[in-house]
DNA sequence: ATTTGTGCAAATCGTTTGCATCTGA
DNA sequence: TCAGATGCAAACGATTTGCACAAAT
């Protein structure tokens, strides 16, 4: 809940403030405007970073009324993240995440719970790196520390 | 080509000494010794660190003149590592990775190939950590560099 | 003898695609 | 009007599983 400068709130309710400016962000990446992608947009966007699979947004999408397919949900998310409005984290061979945050951060995951959670750039600070082998550039380095939950049979002071 | 100090070398061979090394190796982790796993073991390890996936290794143990079924090639690698012999990575979506080098280090991918490249632990310096979730320990650290071809359309001194 | 592994094919699961039909610019 | 979007269901590709048979302890 701490400030989020490339993720601004747009608006929690869907009111025609929050529909003009959802429909500027897609407006500004060339997508067209359309309910579904207006609506799919405001679940994802409306309150601040998050981590979001295909069907859990499916679910949402139901939940508020919209009746979307599976297949559209998975094309907008995929448009998304094309125009950059959204990234893909891949840390678990079984489902992908999309994550609002499209800053460079990174990420904790817990993989007993699914669950992935931000950890904002400055808070772990990469001294050194290889030089890239040569002919390839570095697109994007991702630090991800996976986590259990803490093991209350070993040490307890 | 350099040192390996946590995958030796057993041998390129499949000599009797080589399958009494990768026997020990298995009964190590309290596998059973069979004829598939033997040679499936020694496909994987017979030089030196690597990664592969299941549809690779399988078209390896073929071309070796091993007749095994994709479903046990999985159920091997699976079991291999549940056994701690090799490390799942996790970088794309599509397909799954499998290291022998269980060692603490890091590795690039360059997704357009589908290459996993990797980087000893050493030539990383992560500086500086976020404390973890309460309730949570930290299982491993990753760190995934990635590539992308040098453009060739941008500065050429 | 009993437990464990293997092959095969069918089943699963997330994701993608083809196509007919709507919809927004 | 008409390119682009959506829904539906079928297609897909990687991985898993059920079951009969074979091999290891």
């Amino acid at each position: 809940m701490t400030l989020s400068p490339a993720t601004p709130h747009i608006g929690a309710e869907l009111t025609k403030e929050t529909r003009h400016a959802l429909a500027s962000k897609l407006g500004a990446v060339g997508l067209r405007v359309t309910e579904p992608r207006l609506r799919l947009a405001h679940l994802l966007f409306r309150h601040g970073d998050r981590h979001v699979t295909a069907e859990a947004l499916r679910d949402e999408a139901q939940a508020s009324g919209l009746k979307v397919s599976q297949a559209t949900v998975y094309n907008t998310l995929n448009q998304f993240q094309a125009a950059g409005l959204l990234r893909q984290v891949q840390v678990d061979q079984a489902r992908s995440y999309f994550d609002t945050n499209i800053d460079m951060h990174h990420h904790f995951y817990v993989e007993q719970e699914a669950r992935l959670i931000d950890i904002a750039a400055n808070a772990v600070e990469v001294a050194r790196l290889p030089d890239s082998p040569k002919g390839y550039d570095v697109d994007r380095v991702e630090v991800i520390i996976r986590l259990d939950k803490a093991d209350s049979t070993s040490d307890k002071p």
